[in-house]
DNA sequence: CACGCGTGGCT
DNA sequence: TAGCCAAGCGT
């Protein structure tokens, strides 16, 4: 296939003046560390550039190396995690960078070795795969697809057409530059996604591509990519409690490793569901008992539900749940050597 | 293959 | 404000 294609030329002249300064990003003329772009990738699944930054940079202080990372503790790396969310991704990274160990200490150099290990799907092994080995591959993130939708004016709806779109972006990195800076081509077409071909608003005056975009020569870019309704999210509830023991340590409970926050620590809590809890049912869940202060109510929006917790503490705690399964008591101040949610840090902020 | 899986910024 | 959506993966 030698089809010359306009594209890779727009976006590389763009990309030479106009690329972002990125902590994991390769300088002109140095050569890319594929450890900062498989952690980095791995980071970014779902997740905004401002947002994974720190992330990045503490994880880098912390692990230099993939072997450092291998050999750190689980909870190093969840507690490190916690705020980024979505957090098998740290499970999954902490087990690639062992699978990768074990196999050498080297990140595999082909797309399918990539995709066997763990956390790695089709995206983020071409990712690797262009970014970090500078070798010709399309990487078919958000970012691409809303792209590749515009440029080529397609007007039905994600999620089906997911296959279409990455076919056609697939055609994209045709001609010989793309071929000789892949990876600059793939992070060209996620800056301009990410900085000029936004979901709302794009900004066509600026893009290098309006002169070959099918969207914004008949002005429709701003309704590209369609997509179908999603469903309505249920409101669940819950109660926790805010235990406080002697040297003002807070009674904790770790999740199980499997479903919602899945391995986080939490305040004691009842299951969460679809209907109110009056405080006798949640305490009589929790195996509870005696006067408790209603303490107030937070809200959290997850992916799947909008959940509502009202926050509850003991007049006299009088029970002890520490011989369970799974409950820690933990200083506050110490609580960042331990994987906590978001969820979990606003409910003790409220609490304070 | 449709769904479960977090969080924060933007409009 | 409330919804939308982000450098997706695993099952």
């Amino acid at each position: 296939m030698s089809t010359n294609s306009p594209y890779a030329d727009l976006i590389l002249h763009w990309y030479d003046h106009h690329q972002r300064i990125l902590p994991w990003r390769a300088k002109k003329g140095e050569a890319p560390n594929p450890y900062h772009v498989l952690l980095s990738e791995i980071m970014l699944q779902q997740t905004q550039v401002a947002t994974v930054i720190p992330y990045f940079n503490r994880f880098i202080q912390d692990f230099p190396t993939i072997c450092d990372l291998a050999k750190a503790s689980l909870d190093h790396v969840m507690s490190l995690w916690t705020g980024l969310g979505y957090y098998s991704r740290a499970r999954n990274l902490h087990q690639c960078a062992q699978q990768i160990v074990d196999q050498g200490g080297n990140i595999p150099t082909t797309i399918n070795e990539l995709k066997k290990l763990s956390g790695i799907g089709d995206y983020t092994a071409a990712a690797i795969y262009s970014i970090g080995f500078n070798q010709p591959a399309v990487p078919v993130d958000g970012n691409v697809e809303r792209i590749t939708a515009r440029l080529f004016a397609i007007k039905e709806s994600l999620p089906a057409i997911k296959p279409k779109l990455a076919s056609l972006a697939k055609m994209l990195n045709q001609g010989q530059a793309a071929q000789e800076r892949p990876g600059d081509f793939a992070q060209g077409l996620f800056d301009i996604g990410a900085t000029i071909c936004k979901p709302k608003n794009p900004l066509c005056l600026l893009c290098p591509l309006s002169a070959v975009c099918k969207a914004c020569l008949d002005n429709i870019a701003n309704d590209l990519p369609k997509r179908s309704p999603k469903a309505a999210k249920p409101i669940k509830y819950g109660i926790s409690f805010f235990i406080q023991g002697s040297n003002n340590n807070v009674l904790f409970h770790k999740r199980p490793m499997k479903g919602v926050l899945a391995g986080t620590w939490q305040l004691p809590s009842t299951s969460w569901e679809e209907k109110v809890w009056d405080l006798p049912a949640g305490l009589k869940q929790m195996g509870y008992t005696g006067d408790w202060e209603y303490i107030g109510d937070i809200n959290h929006v997850f992916t799947h539900f909008i959940l509502k917790i009202s926050l509850y503490k003991p007049i006299i705690f009088q029970d002890s749940p520490i011989n369970a399964e799974g409950y820690a008591w933990y200083n506050l101040s110490q609580l960042d050597k331990y994987p906590c949610s978001s969820l979990m840090k606003k409910a003790i902020d409220c609490c304070l």
